[in-house]
DNA sequence: TATGGTACAGACAAAAATGTAAGTATGGGG
DNA sequence: CCCCATACTTACATTTTTGTCTGTACCATA
């Protein structure tokens, strides 16, 4: 999320399975700790910056600045800011970041079953 | 994938994310740089140890081993040892797995759709 | 003048993931 | 006895991600 040496075999590798293989580069854009999160929370609409980190109690301010403008930055989410004071921010999916719920929908049906199959 | 520090702020929220979000469980399962790598190739049906490592030249035998134990431990792979020298080790999706096939599917397809849509 | 709320930014630290390099066991063939 | 192949393991180093803490701008209200 910080900063990323270019040539490093970590980046080089990422680079390449983000190439050749779509499924791990569609993994990278959902990937970090509270990015699947905030789309579940975005899912029902637009939401200002307090109102997600009320939702998410033990996300810090910095990962949830961090996670939403990597999230804009991969055009997940979209960003408006109203210029007002208090300043006031929302975010809400994109079309692109809305076709990604079905996905995800499908992505907890199969963890529940996960969880009761593995016991 | 070493050690983690069951004491740690970071441990803790994921913890905390893996239980109120079956979706963030679900993706919990299939992070790692390789691992779906691995799930795709496997995919295809049952591969020798060697045989993955031939599919993906960058990966070293280090992060083959960790990801297929991980995925072991997750059930999502079954790992046959054959009692022959040398040694003869087949890794093949455990049903759980391969209903995680076509979910991954619907993530290359959504990749896909992302690439064109953010140019 | 002091305080409060919002949405951040920056420096730093800790933890986790990934990569590098070397070594292991086994038995068969030369 | 030496080397080969396979599927690892271990110690260590590097890179990346995550978390802690402090500070900032803005204007309104007390």
């Amino acid at each position: 999320m910080g900063k990323i040496k270019k040539t490093s075999t970590n980046y080089e590798n990422r680079q390449i399975l983000d190439a050749e293989c779509e499924e791990v580069y569609a993994a990278n854009l959902i990937g970090g700790r509270w990015t699947i999160a905030i789309c579940c929370y975005l899912a029902g609409g637009k939401l200002r910056f307090s109102e997600l980190r009320r939702r998410m109690p033990n996300i810090t301010e910095r990962m949830l600045t961090l996670h939403l403008r990597k999230m804009e930055a991969n055009r997940l989410v979209k960003r408006t800011v109203y210029a007002e004071v208090p300043p006031r921010v929302e975010y809400e999916l994109t079309d692109i970041g809305e076709q990604l719920v079905p996905i995800l929908d499908m992505l907890k049906k199969w963890g529940t079953k996960h969880k009761e199959t593995i016991q």
